[in-house]
DNA sequence: ATGGTATTTGCAATAGAGTTGCAATAAGGT
DNA sequence: ACCTTATTGCAACTCTATTGCAAATACCAT
């Protein structure tokens, strides 16, 4: 199970499984859209979970401190949003621009591209973001 | 000259060409990194020329919305940046973790790949955004 | 050149995302 | 059950960006 699998990395860092970060854990688990700390926050309010919102802020620095979560800068939406990186690869996303829905794309084209890159400018590449954005099948 | 072009675009929707616009012009102009708004009032108020910070911000969205100006938000970097496209195609940029030099990339290896998006994900893509980050020359 | 009017500017207030300080609480090893 | 240390919630704060409004200024018509 994820959780135990986590509390493992939390210990080895000086840390302890909560009741907070196990509320976050679960609803990222269990949600297929990238979440922002204000979707988490207001997603467990429903669910009748008491958590502050700084605590949400938090917690998601902690997962992604342990390797855990993604966070997703896309753009033009001024929040990050996160999602597990359990047991998935590295990829990228679209963004219906009408409706805010956001689908996976399980590939990433960036490796060749990354050589060429550091040939042309001399920089050692770390990182990379890549977004597609435009119109869903519904919003067409 | 750029200026009096721009003025064109200005007045065809109703607007005027501005002591504080062509200050900003001028600077994005001359200068080769893009700027945050920040930036430009700093870099104005060095040169003695006295802007509102807001009025920067009005102006680079005047420029944005006549298609003059791209708006960058580059990934963990908290505002967003801001770059003529004057005679420039579109491309992308490479951000040094260290020392922040952003370096264009005079490529968008993009194109393919959006068609095979559109038909995996049934989207109409409209939009995207790149960006590599690492480290430069100078800071490896 | 002068005047009239709509646009633009600066200032102050405001909004929204995210962070920090600190006392109270809770995790978890003993 | 106890003790220590990490974590939480609340409030205050930071930073980027936007908005309301009165004063200033661009620019068109005279
Ligand atoms: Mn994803
Ligand atoms: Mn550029
Ligand atoms: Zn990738
Ligand atoms: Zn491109």
């Amino acid at each position: 199970m994820l959780e135990s699998a986590i509390s493992q990395g939390l210990r080895a860092t000086g840390r302890r499984m909560t009741r907070t970060r196990k509320a976050v854990l679960a609803l990222l688990e269990r949600t297929h859209q990238p979440l922002s700390a204000t979707d988490i926050y207001s997603q467990l309010q429903e669910e009748h979970i008491a958590i502050d919102l700084v605590t949400v802020y938090r917690t998601v620095n902690v997962l992604k401190e342990l390797g855990l979560v993604a966070q997703l800068d896309l753009h033009h939406e001024g929040q990050s949003r996160y999602e597990l990186k359990e047991g998935r690869t590295h990829h990228h996303h679209i963004r219906c621009q009408i409706c805010g829905k956001i689908v996976d794309l399980l590939l990433c084209p960036l490796k060749k591209l990354t050589k060429l890159i550091e040939e042309r400018t001399k920089f050692v590449v770390d990182d990379h973001t890549l977004e597609f954005s435009g119109f869903c099948p519904k919003c067409q």
